[in-house]
DNA sequence: TCTGGGGTCCTAGGACCC
DNA sequence: TCTGGGGTCCTAGGACCC
């Protein structure tokens, strides 16, 4: 005998950083509205009737919807309201897994003795998130995490969908493929190639056919979510696999002042956040993109792990010096990116990075290195007392450009805390 | 007003080792 | 001398998700 099929739920909130402006403020109900500017971070249901979405061009959303009303994001609201949602959510099962700011698993296979059948639970979590936040969330319900999210989408909005055990099949089977988590659109377009437009139709097409089509990985993984054959568990603790900062810089002619001035800003984000998390890494990648859009990266594997901004500084505007002598045939650049993985602990007291090239040089012992760790555990300091603004490394020499608040990066970098 | 910022995972080729 | 095959790591690129 099999053990008895779990009961996964999957909550998700709906148009959440749109729904919270509406909340603030009552005279933007009902209208189209996006939140952002030269991108749409997130679009009010009014505003994707007219075809608005996420990630469009903020020129492109006013083409679709003329009446549309950009609002600024109140981002420290979005997380305390994302953080009393999921706050709801542990008051039915401790087996919680937040996959971002605005939605999470569930697994309430043990909560029925407690609170009812599944959907009483689902039913309640939603009275309560919506009577305490004033929020609509929509919840799937089913036997897989795969199937539960699949629920919540086709749920929204403010809808809830429980598949019954043993009906897996016969609701899975008339959806769009680009339901299916992993299927964007490349891949639709290459089942679409093939007439797969369903998921019934990709379940029905064979495993070989699949991976010739997708290759081993993503062809396997697709029909086995086809199949519902999901067996992921909830994990309530996951470790960042990476941690990284871009940012967007308009255009730029290819300089040392713009790189060494851009990623002092991004090393030190990146740095900062390791060193709270008391972890370090060894491999460095860096992209560039250029003003055509185009771009590369550039990555390095050291001997040991950095979490040091001035180290992570130096090595990020030598790769990035090597992308662009790659491409001499562009001359401006758009973008800049940093990311360290290949993670490991680092207790605070421990030695730290020597460097490729030149391995004695940042050493811990040497005066250079030890002044770096120095320089690092004040500035750390000195921010945890006074405020993030109090302390730079180098001056803000980067024009703000219209872009995204550093509120909204903090928002995105508070997802590194442990929920 | 040309196109954000944070991630995860997969592929493919080459180096290197056994 | 020529002939192998498998495994692992590194780098670069790309699809996808929120």
């Amino acid at each position: 005998m099999s053990a008895p099929a779990a009961t996964i739920l999957h909550a998700d909130l709906d148009a959440f950083y749109a729904s919270v402006e509406q909340l603030l403020d009552p005279g933007l109900r009902g209208r189209p509205i996006a939140v952002g500017g030269g991108v749409v971070l997130a679009a009010s249901y009014e505003a994707k009737a007219f075809g608005v979405s996420g990630g469009m061009s903020g020129r492109r959303a006013r083409e679709l919807c003329p009446h549309l009303q950009f609002v600024g994001g109140h981002f420290d609201e979005y997380q305390r309201l994302g953080d009393q949602v999921i706050e709801v959510l542990y008051d039915f099962t401790p087996l919680v897994e937040r996959i971002s700011i605005d939605e999470a698993f569930l697994d309430v296979t043990g909560s029925v003795h407690l609170f009812g059948p599944p959907r009483v639970i689902a039913t309640t979590i939603r009275a309560r998130v919506l009577a305490e936040t004033g929020l609509a969330i929509s919840v799937g319900v089913a036997t897989t995490k795969h199937l539960a999210k699949v629920a919540s989408q086709v749920a929204k909005p403010d809808g809830l969908v429980v598949v019954e055990a043993g009906t897996e099949t016969e609701f899975l089977d008339p959806l769009p493929v680009g339901l299916v988590w992993g299927v964007g659109p490349v891949t639709q377009a290459r089942l679409a190639g093939q007439g797969i437009h369903t998921i019934g139709a990709l379940a029905a097409t064979s495993p070989q056919s699949l991976r010739h089509l997708l290759g081993h990985a993503i062809g396997d993984k697709l029909g086995s979510l086809a199949l519902n054959a999901d067996v992921r568990r909830i994990e309530t603790h996951r470790r960042a696999r990476s941690v990284g900062a871009q940012s967007a810089i308009g255009r730029r002619t290819v300089d040392d002042a713009v790189l060494t001035a851009t990623f002092g800003h991004l090393a030190d984000r990146v740095a900062t956040r390791l060193r709270a998390k008391e972890r370090a890494g060894h491999s460095i990648t860096v992209r560039v993109r250029f003003a055509d859009m185009k771009s590369v990266t550039r990555s390095t594997t050291l001997r040991s792990a950095v979490a040091s901004t001035r180290t992570l500084t130096d090595i990020g505007v030598g790769l990035a010096q090597c992308a662009c002598a790659d491409h001499p045939e562009q001359h401006e650049i758009s973008l800049l990116a940093i990311s360290v993985s290949h993670l490991v602990p680092e207790c605070p007291l421990q030695l730290e990075l020597p460097l490729g090239l030149d391995p004695d040089e940042h050493r811990v012992g040497t005066e250079r290195g030890d002044a770096r760790r120095e320089l690092d555990r004040a500035v750390d300091a000195a921010r945890a007392r006074f405020g993030s603004d109090a302390v730079g490394y180098a001056p803000v020499l980067l024009r703000q450009n219209g872009g995204v608040p550093d509120a909204f990066r903090e928002l995105a970098e508070a997802k590194d805390r442990e929920f």
